[in-house]
This record gives C-alpha cells, structure tokens and sequence, in this order.
DNA sequence: ACTAATTTGTAAACGGCCATGACGAAATAG
DNA sequence: CTATTTCGTCATGGCCGTTTACAAATTAGT
C-alpha cells in the first residue's frame, strides 16, 4: 500500500480537490465529520444547520460515513422518561433526534516521539482519546538513527496491537522529532541533539501505513490549537527543549516556510553583539535562554532532568537560578517583541520546558512584552499540555486528516 | 447598493463558499477567470486542460463569463495564412481554438492612495493596464481626515468618470494609507504622518462601490506578488516611507494579524539597550533605519524630497550619507534575520523607499543576513515597482477580488 | 386521554452541474 | 484530396443537494 504523507497543515475541509461533484461530495463528508466531532453527539437534523445543508443530504452523508465506521449512531436521544435522566436536550418539542457521535472503533492516529531522553508511542482514537501508550526511557543523544528508530518501530508495534485489540485500525504514523524536518515530512534534515543528518526516517520505519515527520515544536503548537482550551486561531507556541522552537499559527494553520524551517525562534538576534553561536550568529535568544546557557548563568552542571533540577532550585529559592530564568524570560521577551510586532497573533503561549519554569519566566517576559508595546500588550499563557504536547499532536495529526477527508481513508479500507 | 470589504486577502478561488452545486459553480467561473488572467489568451480547450475539467463544462462556463462582459472573445486563432504571422500556436495540427481573453471594457479597479506628499488614484482594467489616473500634490502632514479625504474623493471622481468613457464600470475602491488600519478595512485606527486616529474612512468616501482601506505597505507587497517577475508565494516585502512596514505573505496570502497590524518591521527590537523609541520600546528597528534616523546620522535636515536627497547626496559620493546609509543596511539585516529565521519566506523583497536606496543599503543588509544564518541566507531582492506600489497593488486588489469571485460582480451589475 | 403543534428522519421528484460520447468544423500532413 | 488531429457544441447520463411530502415521536394544551 502507498503511504502518501499526511496534510498536517491543513485545518478545514480538505481543500485542494477537484471542482467537480466528487470532490463536494467529499469536502461535506469532511464537514460532516469536523461538526459532529468538535460540537459532540448532534443529531442529523443538529449537523445540517450547523453545516448549512439539507437534512436529507445530511442524511445521505451520514450513512456513508456510517457505514464506513467513522461515524456511531447512539440511538435516539432519550425523551426524559426511560430509566434516569437521558441527557438530552430538555424542554425542547418534538421528535428526539438521534445522536452521533464520531466512532471509537474506528481509524487511530498513532503518534511517537523521538527524544533526546526517551522515545514514546500513542493511540488517540477519534474522539480524541488515548487508547493505548508506551515510552521507553533512556537517553538517544549521539546515537546512530537505526536503532534508535528500531526501538521506536517496536514500540509502534506494541501500541498498534493493543490499539488493535480494542477495535481500533491504525490510519496512520506521525512522529515528533527534535530537529528541522525538510517539507517532505520524511527527512530530517538537521537535529543537533541527536547528531542526525538528512537522515530520511521513512526508510527507517514500517510502511504499512502514510507516515509524517515534523518537528516536536511544530506538533506542540498544534496539539495547543487543537486541544488547548481558549486556544485562539492566531498564536504563537514557544518551547523549548535543548533549542528554542516556536510553531506559528496563523488562522488555525501552521507554518511551515519555504523549506520547512519556519519557528527557528531559538537564532532570532537578542543583542546583535552579543555571545557566538553556532548557527553562525551572534547574541541569538538561545544564547540568553537555551537551556545550556541558563544552566551555566545559574552556576549548574548539565545533567539528566535539567527543567526538574532549575525548577527545584528555584522553588527552593536559589537566587542565582532565579536571576538565571529572570534573564531567560527578559531575552525572550525581546525576542518575542519582535515577532509579535511582525504577526500580531492573538497570543502567546509558552509549552514543553518552558511551561515547567514559568513561574519564573513569565513575569519578567511580560514586563518586557508590555514594555516595549504601544497599546495593550499581548496576552501570554502557560500551555497545560506540558511535555505531553508533541506526542498528542503528532497522534491528534493523524486524526485531523482523518476528519479532513473521510472519504480516503474509507476508500483506503475498501 | 451595499459596498461589503473585498477579501483582499484570498488569492485562489473564493474560498469558504458553501459546499452546493452553485457553489461550486462560483468557484468554477472564478477557476476559468484565473487560468485566463494569469495564462494570457487561451482557448477553451487549453482553460479546460488548465482546471481540469472537460472541454463541455468550460464552454458553458465560458459563455455566462461572456455574457456577464468579464471575458471576450477574440475569433479564431490566425492559422497562418491570412495578413501577418496571426501570432498563434504555429506547427500545431488541428482546429485552431478561439482565443479568449479576460474584457478590456469591463470592470476596473478603482486604487487611491493618500501619502504624506500626495494624493493618487488609478483605474485598472482586468488585464492589468492602467486605463486612468490623476495626481495632486502637496503636504497632507498633519491635515484635517475630512478635507484629505474631500480631495482624494474629487480625483476619484474624475478618474471614474474617465475610465467609464472608456467603457468601463468601477467594481470597487480601495484606499492605501500610511497607518495602521483595523480588520474591518475602514477605520484607520494611526496614522502616525498625517495625525490621523480612529478615522472611518467609509463615512468620508463615496458608498457607490465597495471600499477596502489597507496600509501602503499590504498593498506594496501585494503588488508583488502580483505583478512582481519572479516573486514566490513567500516573501516578505519590506518598504519604508516614513515608518518601516513589512508584507508578509505566506502561500500568496498577506498575513493582516489578529487586529491588522501584522508587519510592524519598524518596531522590532534591533539594540535591546538602544535609544527610546516613540512605541515605548528601546532599539527599534525604526531607530536605526527610519527616515529620520539616517537622515540624522548622516547630518541632513528634514525636506521635502528626502529619499531623493540621500540618493543624490550617495551617488555623489557623499562618505557621511554612506555610512549612514550602510548602518541602516545592517540593522535592517538583524531585524530581518529575527523575521527570517521565524518565517522561513522564500525571499525578501525591498520595495518602496527603500527600492531607490538598495544600491548603499542592500550590500550590507545581504552580508548581516549572510553572516547570521547557516546554511545559504534568504535571497534578498529590489522591487521594479518603486513608489508606485502601493498604489497598483490597491487597485489590483479589487480587480483580483472580480476575478475571485466572478458571479457576484456579474450578479452586482444586473 | 386526546388533539394540535413541533421536530426528526426518510423517500420521491426536481433541477443543476459536470462527465461522457458523438458530431461537425477547421486546420495540418502526406 | 484524403486521413488525422484538435476544437467547440450538443445530447445523454449520472451524481448530488434541494424541495416537497409524509410518517414517527415527542411536548403542550384542553
């Protein structure tokens, strides 16, 4: 079977198809699909006026995407009076509809991680659940991609299998990867942490089923617009691991730039006479909050769980690391000054790493932020997703294509 | 009539029609209007073979664009024999096609553009030619909305009433200004040139036509991208009248930002520690590179024709306006890395002011992004379009807004 | 309890739109 | 002058959403 990269980029219906009555039929199985899974168990009746079709051609849809086994029917919506309370709309006359909702037996993302301490699988059906996990803990640094990735296939299998015994099929591999990813979603072009380059990890992993690479940042970012709560359309999702990576996103869209590289927040110039870096720059914001450089400001060795050792310190009230995060937050203050002037997005949001220390990078990046704006600065909030951010994008990618286009991967089944 | 916004900001077909068979239509006429724009005369056979559909569909497709007066037809390609070389496809077999070309004598664009030294408007028909215009010189600094406004809508008159003797019909109006303006393309929100604030410019103009009001520097970019040779679908467009503005363009669509201000170049923090900046920041961009910055670096009053001054005072050999000149380059290298390494763009284009001072600014410019990026830096490049623009790009947006959207000109018309 | 009103889901007829296939028209190739 | 190729059009057919009608299921009112 062919395993053509997924549209990770894309949020709506499935854009780009033909013009032609194929193309709309599947563009509203798309609609269909994106309604009753963003609004919950809605009637047939509820999805056409959200959707703005008839209640016949909502039919219609409906039951292709039924019987494809992307869509259950839970029965009619209890009236009031059988057993307890049904949940249903209360007060409301006439004919009880009967509620869909999106299938848990059907398609799953299966999403992975690649580390530089650990490697992790998932299964997120499509409701958005996690339906099975596994993590291998360890570090990957310097390690050569082949076992490495070896490793991870076997976790890939061991997450497949369960996903399969609980009824799930799997519509897909997306991995998370500390590096730039080239736009072919396969390559990694560059990852310094692990010392990989252009290492195509589509050779490298099974070919059962499409397969997407993309940056752990990128995939952050999108599991915050997709799963955050309040998460605007217009954003921008700053983490950091070893580098500082930002996912932009402009109207429910990531982007990506013209090679892929886009986000590189980590070699924006905080002060152009500052310190060296490797990119060939000088005074980049990973020089003033990389996490190397603020363990060294802060007066610490590296070592295993560097966030977990700066977050202890500075809870324990260790002035030095204090003032090391105070500085951090300043420089990505400046920075992000910058790139709010340039995108002027709704938000700011800090994930990964930086959500562990934001007790103490918040306050002095907003004071920066605000400082240095006309007008009311820019809101910045904390991600609740945590680390967990670029593993659930990576399974949740694979599920919005699913939604994006039903119409694939039931042809796909067929 | 109604003058709803133009959606400057959609490049292919309009999107976000519903998903019906007339939908579809629409967005098919629109597919037919773009494949004749941008491909030059083309018979029916060939637009078929450009959208993908077949020969019968673009026919009947084709006659309602006739029949509205958006396409002509211009006979039968020559085959050879009649008069002079007929100009057609020569050594191909068959029927010749009829030539088909988007109407000469339809609607037109209507641009207008309220700089600080002078007013302009444009008539643009759909091929792209400029078919009226009318000037007026003279300071606008610090002038009243009201009595601007009175005077940009006499030249709008007069080039309407010219462009209608030439058998065209205004679709719509669109206004470029030097200032930030809000996301209902109306309200000019600051304008710091001409001390305007929160001035609905929808109130002052002519409701005839539709009107869309952008910042100068949107309209720069766009006319890049639209009449740039060369130009990717990702750049950005820097230029620089007074303040220094950025188009970002992303997938041929300008970014605007959650509240419109997207592309505040000027205000990117270049020199954390830097001189106090009007925006309450310190070091921007603006402080460096600005108008009045080189021109006080380089030891210059304020005039009238102050870029045509410092390119003077430059060719001249003037080593003071040089260096200045050469320092403007380099800030606006480090501001552009940040813009660069966040957007990843496929090019960056110098358009405006900043066009007529490339040959002193650019050496620098393309040496700091040189130095501080790895692997080869982002092109960098001088728009053709100079001052103009802004200008061209207004009323190009309305002639693409027809193009987008076919059917509901033609519906506005009977 | 019984009727009226309301809402849901489905079925049949309708209309719009693109695809298919055939045909005449207009050119080139030999 | 004939065979071939390509263009534009017409008639036919199939797909798809809409319209209209109707049965089913529930609430509101008497």
């Amino acid at each position: 079977m062919t395993a053509p990269p997924h549209e990770t980029n894309s949020a709506g219906p499935g854009r780009a198809l033909p013009d032609t009555q194929q193309g709309m039929r599947r563009r509203n199985l798309a609609r269909v699909m994106h309604a009753v899974s963003a609004e919950g168990p809605l009637s047939r009746a509820a999805v056409a006026s959200h959707i703005g079709l008839t209640r016949a051609a909502v039919s219609t849809l409906v039951d292709e995407l039924i019987r494809s086994g992307l869509l259950e029917e839970l029965g009619p919506e209890r009236p009031g009076g059988v057993g307890r309370a049904g949940g249903a709309r209360p007060g409301r006359v006439g004919r009880p509809g009967s509620a869909l909702t999106v299938s848990g037996h059907g398609p799953a993302g299966i999403g992975a991680e690649v580390g530089v301490d650990h490697l992790a699988v998932c299964a997120v059906d499509l409701r958005g659940k996690v339906r099975a996990r596994a993590v291998r803990h360890g570090t990957n640094r310097g390690r050569a991609p082949e076992p490495v990735i070896g490793e991870l296939t076997e976790l890939v299998r061991r997450v497949v299998a369960e996903a399969e015994q609980e009824g799930l099929w799997p519509a897909g591999l997306a991995v998370a990867v500390p590096g730039l990813v080239a736009r072919d979603a396969r390559t990694v072009v560059r990852a310094p942490n692990l010392d990989w380059h252009d290492t195509d990890l589509g050779a490298l992993l099974p070919a059962e089923f499409p397969l997407t690479v993309d940056n752990e940042a990128n995939f952050g970012g999108l599991a915050e617009l997709w799963l955050g709560e309040d998460t605007p359309r217009d954003f921008l999702h700053v983490s950091a691991e070893i580098g500082i990576g930002a996912a932009v996103v402009v109207d429910g869209h990531l982007l990506r730039g013209t090679r892929g590289f886009a986000g590189e927040l980590g070699h924006v110039p905080v002060r152009p006479d500052g310190p060296e870096c490797a990119c060939g720059g000088r005074g980049c914001l990973e020089q003033y909050a990389g996490e190397e450089a603020v363990l060294r400001a802060a007066g610490l060795e590296l070592g295993e769980d560097r966030v977990g050792l700066l977050a202890g310190r500075a809870t324990d009230g260790d002035e030095d690391v204090r003032r090391a995060l105070r500085e951090a937050g300043t420089a990505l203050g400046v920075a992000l000054t910058g790139a709010v002037n340039l995108l002027d997005p709704e938000g700011v949001v800090l994930g990964g790493a930086l959500a562990g220390l934001a007790p103490w990078l918040v306050p002095a990046l907003r004071s920066e932020l605000a400082r240095r704006t006309a007008g009311p600065a820019c809101p910045v909030s904390v991600s609740r997703l945590g680390s967990e951010g670029p593993l659930l994008g990576a399974a949740h990618s694979v599920v919005r294509a699913v939604l994006d286009d039903p119409a694939a991967v039931a042809a796909d089944r067929a």
